[in-house]
DNA sequence: GTCTATATTACGATAGAC
DNA sequence: GTCTATCGTAATATAGAC
């Protein structure tokens, strides 16, 4: 791990446990037992640290639903790629998927556009598949806004469930997610 | 209102929008249009304005949850009495309820170590009531920790789904999100 | 109840020696 | 690549006049 990947690292423990603004570049650089002044050498600012860290967790989402849109699947089969996807990124790092969910209020604005136009281009994938799968008749005519919304907020916030619960396999985690969020309101 | 009321809406308001740490006391003042050291005559830190937020919303539902408990209901509609507290705090606060899931890691500890004692001690009524359900087979047999967890995972995140749409009534939401969260995993 | 003035501390970031 | 030293700024909070 180069020493520029150890402060990221750092930064999103930190930032996750304490908030970006509650942590210094002090803790940073304590974490990784050397002076603050030291870190920028590795990096431009403390905005940088939660930049790198948020963007490159959203381009990864954005690259994985391209994947699954693109993909010669039904839609309920699609819905299974895209809960898969939010375990894989969430086993990966914990802290950053938690980073995804509250911290991206203090990203600067310029950052934070780009962010969130990720971020809607997602929703929008995701709820085309759910009208997409409605239609198909592979999925109950319920109110589409709150099923989206309801199941981006569980996956939103796996990273939580999944710190309590390590001894799951990535593959019964989709499992069950699956049942839990989609079955539940597939037809029958 | 008081202006000590008006101080604790200026900071859910401020802290919901740019958190705890970034937001400061001239942020809150400039809000009412007074200067930062007037706020010391109706409060005595910026904690002290978070940890009203926080534990009177706490207590809020704990006292709801009691009640629900006490009550002669079946599991089922103990579960949607449970949805009806968050609706009817979630529609009466947004900003408040976006606090309660976000900035609680800012407490200091003493106020945080109250907080999540009251946080648990619902998770776990809540839980009991599930086990109930499903022992009286109005539920599935279900993964119960994480329908829990789904369960408040849309709950706790209802207050941003509100915010974009208004227009809806409280018994709409709560017949809607009973369809969603429990209808789902209900037998047959 | 609000103001001005101020004490104290901590922060992000840079310059330059080694 | 890390260090010491430092600049400039902004934060929470208090004291005391009005």
């Amino acid at each position: 791990m180069t020493q520029k990947e150890k402060i990221l690292k750092a930064g999103a423990k930190l930032f996750r446990k304490q908030s970006y603004s509650a942590t210094s570049m002090q803790d940073i650089a304590d974490e990784l037992s050397i002076k603050a002044s030291s870190l920028y050498n590795h990096i431009s600012s403390k905005q940088e640290i939660l930049s790198e860290l948020l963007l490159s967790n959203a381009e990864a989402f954005v690259k994985g639903m391209k994947d699954v849109k693109e993909a010669e699947l039904s839609p309920t089969d699609k819905l299974k790629r895209i809960i898969s996807i939010h375990v894989r990124l969430t086993v990966e790092d914990t802290n950053k998927m938690s980073l995804m969910t509250n911290e991206w209020k203090l990203l600067t604005e310029e950052n934070k556009e780009i962010y969130l136009s990720h971020r809607s281009a997602y929703e929008k994938s995701l709820k085309s598949i759910l009208k997409e799968a409605i239609k198909l008749g592979e999925i109950k005519d319920v109110n589409i806004d709150l099923s989206l919304f309801s199941i981006l907020s569980t996956l939103r916030w796996l990273y939580s469930w999944y710190d309590r619960n390590r001894d799951i396999s990535p593959i019964d985690l989709e499992i069950i997610l699956f049942k839990n969020l989609i079955e539940g309101i597939v037809t029958k």
